[in-house]
DNA sequence: GGCGATTTACTCGGATAAGCATTGTCCGAGTCAGAAGGG
DNA sequence: CCCTTCTGACTCGGACAATGCTTATCCGAGTAAATCGCC
């Protein structure tokens, strides 16, 4: 697993929609003053969260973004995952390494076992706790 | 952090290493052979090791790698950081984000635990576990 | 003045470049063994 | 025959491309409001 800006800009819009309430959609010109970040390289990053049906939008004037589900139901885990990919041990990076294969299974258990920690953290913390 | 293809070939090198016992060193090339692995950059991960002082090479012939420790003395941890980098919780990334101080420092501890489990789990590990 | 078609401004959406890290390749530096030559 | 020198083969070492992923950018699709024209 790894953190990118991507997905810490997903949490971060997160958090910032989470503040606004769900009353009107919030443009992606907005989140991106408000973060300090490329406004077009943002709008991909929330375009893949809408895909992931986490967000919602609306196009055209007073269009923007909105949560899907409250803050409270929206954990990193699910904003993470959305733009990373799944958090696994990397395992097929292994299996193209001939090695003995008991030493590939303890290798990789022990990065699993790194992932489920990670999976399982993430999934304690809400956009709700971040947005407090 | 994240398991690149090359941190898991210089485990397994080190497992290779570690079978062969400290009689005489072993050629990169057999190495290579032993893991299906292109040998030169096989060199590559090798010479990091050499660098972090885990391994111990001789050139010329009949030259080739040794581990410069007991098996028991390494972990996957020393292997992992001396060819990945260290393993932190890339806060980085998050610094040159705008947010809330409060929003920002939950995302970094968040990170930083994993980081901490990550490395408390691979420093458990030894080398010499692995080779049996 | 009221209604409707049209234009316009504004938003997100997806396809397209630029930058950077990981992976892969090549040639040179170092080292020992063996052969060649002279004493 | 023995010692020295030289050549050559074999190893690692570091500099140089190629590939893939992350980041950044651009232009087009969609939408609602405002405008203009007609009744």
């Amino acid at each position: 697993m790894k953190l990118n800006r991507a997905s810490a800009l997903g949490v971060f819009a997160g958090i910032h929609l989470a503040r606004q309430g769900k009353k009107a959609p919030i443009q992606g010109k907005e989140i991106a003053e408000s973060l300090g970040t490329p406004h077009d390289y943002l709008l991909k990053v929330l375009q893949q969260l809408v895909k992931a049906r986490i967000f919602m939008s609306e196009r055209g004037p007073a269009g923007g973004f909105q949560l899907r589900k409250d803050p409270d139901q929206i954990t990193l885990l699910d904003i993470v995952e959305a733009i990373e990919g799944p958090i696994d041990g990397d395992s097929n990076v292994l299996h193209e390494i001939q090695a003995q294969p008991n030493a590939k299974h303890s290798l990789e258990s022990a990065y699993n076992d790194v992932a489920r920690f990670a999976r399982s953290l993430l999934k304690k913390t809400t956009i709700k706790d971040l947005a407090a």
